[in-house]
DNA sequence: GTCTATAGGGCGATAGAC
DNA sequence: GTCTATCGCCCTATAGAC
């Protein structure tokens, strides 16, 4: 299974370099140089770059459930357990930037479609899973995604005292339905 | 001032193209046919790619702030007059869309900085202009980016009863501080 | 001011050796 | 399975006519 470890290692470059460039802003090349391997070898693993972005964008979905479903498993308030799984994907900063990228392409035809699933099969389990009501699960997603976006920003790099404030609010336990989040974590 | 209403044209349709296809992934091209115009006038116009996108987002900052401000002047509650503000926002598709590109590309240069000056006197403005509090505005700002996000994902094209009920929910006015939104206003 | 023609560079993908 | 070499296309930008 030594191959089935590049295979992993590539998908861990690709979703750093996705995540930073976006799918179009990415090359394989620049991937390639991540996992330490040849370009023209990342193509041929994964047939094309369109391919290798809907690997890792599936994977990303994989994670995202996953992690969800750990913390709801060992949990009691369900809205606290998905505040604290969100707290370890921040960890892998490119994981959620590839899937904020892969939202932002409704049009193309392969990714928008993949997009779409994945959200409705997040907002499946936060409703039906963890028992979310729809105003609850809303406000979940919405302040996720103004989590990406401030990461995606690097709104941490704004010497600001409102960025700080606003930074503070959004990653504060009681603005939202994210528990756990610290500041810390946006500096990686 | 011909040449002033064919710089508007121009940006008029580079707002679309990159709203649809993001920085990297729109051509200077598909920018000028949408215009009616060469290419190498485009590029001609504005210098660089580069540079024509940084007016696109640098408009569209400009249009949202005085959009907001329009509405905050003839209102009684804050919250709800920036709600309906967006309203009128989502008419041009484009103008989002861009802005949320230009969002996720916090590592370039030029592009990231602009998206952090702009964020950031969006929310100075509806902390001290509109008034809201940290957490109001941080709420606020959440569920603009949630609708950011299923307009570019086009989550009302999935055949799906969650996808409809998300949507609905995202939209309604009592799920967060955005009032006066309808479903209809996705499906252009 | 606006076009046609084209240069120049980058990137995804292929061929083929090892 | 992984590399080097390279093709061919697309896209930004420039040159220059009108």
């Amino acid at each position: 299974m030594k191959s089935e470890e590049r295979r992993e290692l590539v998908l861990d470059a690709a979703t750093q370099v996705f995540g930073e460039s976006g799918y179009q802003g990415a090359t394989t090349d620049a991937v390639a140089r991540a996992a330490g391997v040849s370009q023209p070898y990342v193509v041929r693993m994964f047939g094309t770059k369109e391919a290798l972005f809907l690997a890792v964008v599936q994977r990303a979905l994989d994670k995202l459930l996953a992690a969800f479903r750990v913390e709801l498993a060992a949990g009691d308030d369900p809205a606290e357990c998905l505040g604290r799984a969100y707290v370890g994907l921040l960890a892998d900063r490119g994981l959620l930037l590839s899937l904020m990228h892969a939202f932002a392409l409704g049009t193309h035809p392969e990714i928008g479609a993949l997009a779409r699933r994945g959200m409705l099969e997040v907002y499946r389990m936060i409703r039906e899973e963890a028992g979310l009501d729809a105003d609850q699960a809303g406000g979940f997603l919405a302040h996720g995604m103004l989590i990406n976006t401030v990461i995606a920003m690097r709104l941490g790099e704004a010497d600001d005292p409102l960025a700080s404030e606003l930074l503070a609010t959004v990653l504060s336990p009681e603005s939202g339905r994210l528990a756990g989040l610290d500041e810390t974590r946006l500096s990686s």
